[in-house]
DNA sequence: GAAATTACTCTATCTGTCAAAGTAATTTTC
DNA sequence: GAAAATTACTTTGACAGATAGAGTAATTTC
């Protein structure tokens, strides 16, 4: 299991991604990165939901409740314009930080 | 520049690296990060002394007076056997992280 | 109909980062 | 040789993100 801290900064882009390729509800998201870290990072709840109020606060998704049909409502979110164009930047981001990290973590033993 | 976001939780692993490679004291290891990120990463004066404290109380580090040549008073630090094992074990998570995070950011655009 | 599962929300707390301000020694400049 | 610049470390208080914990509510399973 990752330690969050070493994800903390990348969560945003994360949630973003998923939402990117088809409109998401919170308790899928959290399924979904389990399944596809092979349970190496799970995503805590209320850490999800502080991400989404973040996200919509700057207009990078929008919400709208979905139909109820196996639990509790769902309340669906869709990437905006501005979304994407941000995700992209993360994306650019992440390829210099880890370049950057790489400086201190390669040619040891 | 490369936000700290970005690299929180990976600072004590940056540090620890430098002091790994040889003793060391704080406005060194400042500079040094600065040149070899080519100024893509600067670590914050209160954010390096933060990282000490936290890594002498965990034992990875220890200090010792230098002497004084070309300004303040310096406080070299030293990577002790418990240092050595904590970074050999960030990087092993450093390369699992790296894997996690770019299943989410690679097969874009 | 009780228990399990699905699904979301809120509050309080903890940790890491950092701005700001301060201390002090040495070196450079004029 | 006094002032300014540089080297070097320390402390305090504030802030943002992550999360434990508790709660609400609908649906599904047994």
């Amino acid at each position: 299991m990752i330690r969050s801290d070493l994800i903390r900064g990348h969560l945003d882009s994360i949630i973003l991604r998923l939402i990117f390729e088809q409109d998401r509800y919170g308790y899928e998201i959290s399924k979904e990165i389990s399944l596809r870290t092979d349970n190496r990072f799970q995503i805590k709840e209320a850490t999800l939901y502080a991400v989404f109020q973040r996200l919509e606060k700057k207009e990078l998704i929008e919400s709208y409740m979905g139909s109820v049909s196996q639990g509790g409502k769902r309340k669906y979110y869709r990437i905006t314009t501005l979304g994407k164009a941000y995700l992209r930047e993360m994306i650019e981001e992440w390829k210099e930080t880890k370049e950057v990290i790489d400086l201190f973590m390669e040619g040891l033993q």
